[in-house]
DNA sequence: TGTACATCAGTGAACGCGCGTTCACTGATGTAC
DNA sequence: TGTACATCAGTGAACGCGCGTTCACTGATGTAC
């Protein structure tokens, strides 16, 4: 049942040779998010890290105040892992066409690059996004992707895209985040937990298209 | 740091007196029900249960086959609870109303009731839906409400009413009911977990009229 | 109507588990002289 | 360039915790005669 990584850890200690371990803090950090790409946010544990890391288990508290910080910087990696995520949709958008095909294109692609991570990183996506806690604040750059901007903010800039292209009234957009991140957001859930779970995955695709129709109509 | 409710426990085994319970069963679901009121599915924690049923912890084990059993009772009850919720919105829809209208009101009206559920119900509606395993199946009417329908079905009767009342073309009906609910459940747990949490009850009533008028318009 | 007995709900005691976290320590590093 | 020493990263051992679950039991119930 232990996968060969947890396994052959323990020889790291061994294998290290050196008191001192070099990058303690990212290795945790790697360690804590390899955990909640396998099992999600419950998932991260700090003795198993330390496991991971060829540590014992107190030397965490050298790096991380206890088990909730390290599961914040987890948080941290997963939600700039997701802005990432879109911005490499965004990175296949045709720069030739019009601006508001660019800018209806661009909501799309961040709506689909969220749809496509909650499925490709369930682990990740649910750790970003459903954790239950939150609770000290990193600074805000660690939850962004290469553009600077955290997935929020990403959509965001895609509205107001939509906006400047003239395809939506300036008085819907205040607030039009949060509505167009619900659809999205709760069709990765339902995709996770619910009646979606284990659907094939052009069904998923196709309704995920209907979906952004769906979204783009009623903005 | 206990709830008075925990504290008081104890006694009631002393107070029951007879060696046989009565109904351990209820009680259990009773106590595993309030469990989840109060602290969603991973509160509900067998020894728990069996500690304010005022009972050993074992005794469990004669109604239940595992945590999970207990725990799959329990998200029953809370979706019959969700239906409920739905249910009484439906209710105070005017009867005298056109066909359409009708129609109309009542997809509302089970938009709503899910998300006042998931406001007011926080730990049962996460029961309900965020429930990460899903194993044994209990008789369907265990999750039902008054109507005898589950929350999904009553979204899909009300989406029906939808075409009969000429409103949505019967091609768009086949997988509607997904994108309705992935909107009105992703506000919900954004209002859980994320961006919308602890925002003033006004603002988020008015969030969820847009969102109810986005898929509306967009079905 | 009274008694013997099977049934089975709830008891008592114990298990092993892995967790987060604390303590006093030891050993390597790098800085000040 | 060489030595003394402060710093602090990682060690070793232990804690208390509550959990789910198993075992052999005991006591009340209700059914058969």
């Amino acid at each position: 049942m232990r996968t060969p990584m947890t396994e052959d850890r323990p020889l790291q200690r061994t294998v290290r040779g050196t008191y001192r371990h070099g990058d303690l803090r990212r290795a945790l950090l790697d360690a804590g998010v390899a955990l909640a790409r396998e099992g999600g946010p419950e998932a991260v544990v700090l003795r198993e890290a330390t496991r991971r890391a060829g540590v014992v288990p107190n030397a965490a508290y050298r790096h991380f105040a206890s088990r909730l910080a390290l599961l914040e910087a987890v948080r941290a990696a997963a939600l700039a892992a997701v802005a990432t995520a879109m911005e490499t949709e965004l990175a296949t958008l045709d720069p030739l066409a019009s601006p508001a095909a660019q800018a209806r294109a661009a909501v799309r692609a961040v709506g689909t690059g969220y749809l496509r991570f909650a499925r490709s990183e369930t682990g990740l996506f649910r750790t970003a996004f459903a954790t239950p806690v939150e609770v000290g604040h990193l600074p805000e750059s660690d939850r962004a992707g290469d553009s600077g901007l955290n997935p929020f903010q990403l959509l965001g800039a895609a509205l107001d895209h939509l906006v400047d292209a003239g395809l939506m009234p300036p008085d819907k957009r205040p607030g039009a985040e949060f509505l167009a991140w619900s659809a999205v957001h709760g069709m990765a859930m339902l995709g996770i937990d619910g009646p979606l779970r284990g659907r094939p995955l052009p069904a998923l695709e196709a309704l995920g298209e209907r979906l952004l129709d769906m979204v783009e109509k009623g903005l």
